[in-house]
Formats: structure tokens, sequence, C-alpha cells
DNA sequence: AATATATATTGACACACATCGATGAATGAT
DNA sequence: ATCATTCATCGATGTGTGTCAATATATATT
């Protein structure tokens, strides 16, 4: 690529191409399961409980994953809470239902 | 990665995360354009005419997007007739749907 | 046969990315 | 204050990827 610099719509794609993300959205959904007594939505060490992944290497997928605002993250004493922008998930899929 | 292995849908995703490949598929719904008479579809030289890349990117282009399923080829003469796998996108939106 | 055209392949390059260990920063607990 | 815990950041490393120029291959035309 020449500048580096992505559109919305190649970033959100680019976070889901990834096995490892589309795992970590899918852990997402799950209810009732998070450290933060919290009913939807995961910390990293939960996310990193259920992945075979360093924390270092979960810390990065969150961030892509952020950035690319598919999830939305909330800082929570030491722990960091995130859950699945569920609005971002459906645009996602209208976009590419009229990209494809 | 460790295998070098991808599974279809992480295959389809990564050819779709590609803002080059996304804008081929949206050529190859133009009607009437192939150089060959064929209603719908193009050859890699109209494809090449479109995008502003050079001949062996895009013919690398279109064999992942055939490699995934995502387009189908046909060999006539020394052209090469491309045309979208309507069904296999159909497939992909609904795995996504589903993945996400 | 010689030539032109359409595409594939090869080799190279720069860059992006997934991953990890080590370390740092922030916060809570003792 | 000290220590433990949660997460981020840094640096390194190997692997993948988009791109091109050069070359090869296949097919049609002359």
């Amino acid at each position: 690529m020449k500048t580096g610099i992505k559109d919305s719509l190649t970033a959100q794609m680019g976070a889901v191409a990834d096995p490892a993300r589309r795992r970590i959205l899918a852990f997402l959904k799950e209810k009732g399961c998070c450290s933060l007594g919290r009913k939807t939505g995961l910390c990293a060490c939960d996310v990193e409980e259920r992945m075979q992944l360093s924390q270092p290497t979960i810390s990065h997928h969150m961030q892509v994953l952020t950035r690319a605002g598919l999830v939305q993250a909330e800082k929570h004493g030491r722990w960091r809470w995130y859950r699945r922008n569920e609005e971002a998930l459906r645009r996602l899929l209208n976009a590419l239902k009229d990209s494809l």
C-alpha cells in the first residue's frame, strides 16, 4: 500500500478478517461471564483466559477491534471492560451487502 | 500464523478486505463491457484498464479472488474471462452474519 | 515461421502484521 | 510504603502481502 491510511470499511474488514479477532468477537457475546459484574462483555483478562495467546497479543487485538470501532472499551479500576458495538457490526454487514 | 493454512471464511474475508479487490468485484458487476462478447464479467485486460495497477498485480488479485471462490474464471483463447460467483458472495454474507 | 497479444510466473522489495518476552504504568490490597 | 494485579508499550522476529519489472507461456494472426 502507498499511504498506510485505511478507510473505515477496510479497517473493519481487516479487523474481522483475522480468525483470532473473530473468536474474540464471539466470546464477547457471552452473558454474565465478565470478571466485573457486567451482564455483557468481558475484560481483557477474561479474553486472555479463553484465547490461547499472550497478554500483549490480546492487548493488540483489542486495540485493533477498538480502533475499528467494532468494540467499545471502558476502564474500570485496573480492568478494562470490552463490549461489542452491535450497531457498528450491523452497519458493517450492511456496508458489505452494498459493497459486495 | 503457524500453519499457513486458512479456512475458507478467512480466505474469503482476506480477499475482500483489500480495497483493490473490492473495486475489482465492483467492476465485475458491469454488464456488456467484456472484451469477449459476454454479457457479464470481464477479462483481465478489462480489469487492468480500469484499475491503475500493473498486469502482474491484476493477475495476482484475480488469483486470490478465484482461489477464495468469489470469482470464477474461464479460459477463452488467449483471454481469461472472470465473472462474479454470486452464490459464493451470498454465502459469504450469510456466514458473516452468523460469525459476527 | 515469425510476430503480436493476453496472461502467468519469477524474483525482488518494502511494508504490514501476528506474535512473544521484557518492561513500564496504573490501580488496588496489605 | 510495599506488593500484587491488570493492562499497555517496546523491541524483536518471522511471516504474509501488495506491488512491480523482467521473463516465460500460450494462443492467435500474418
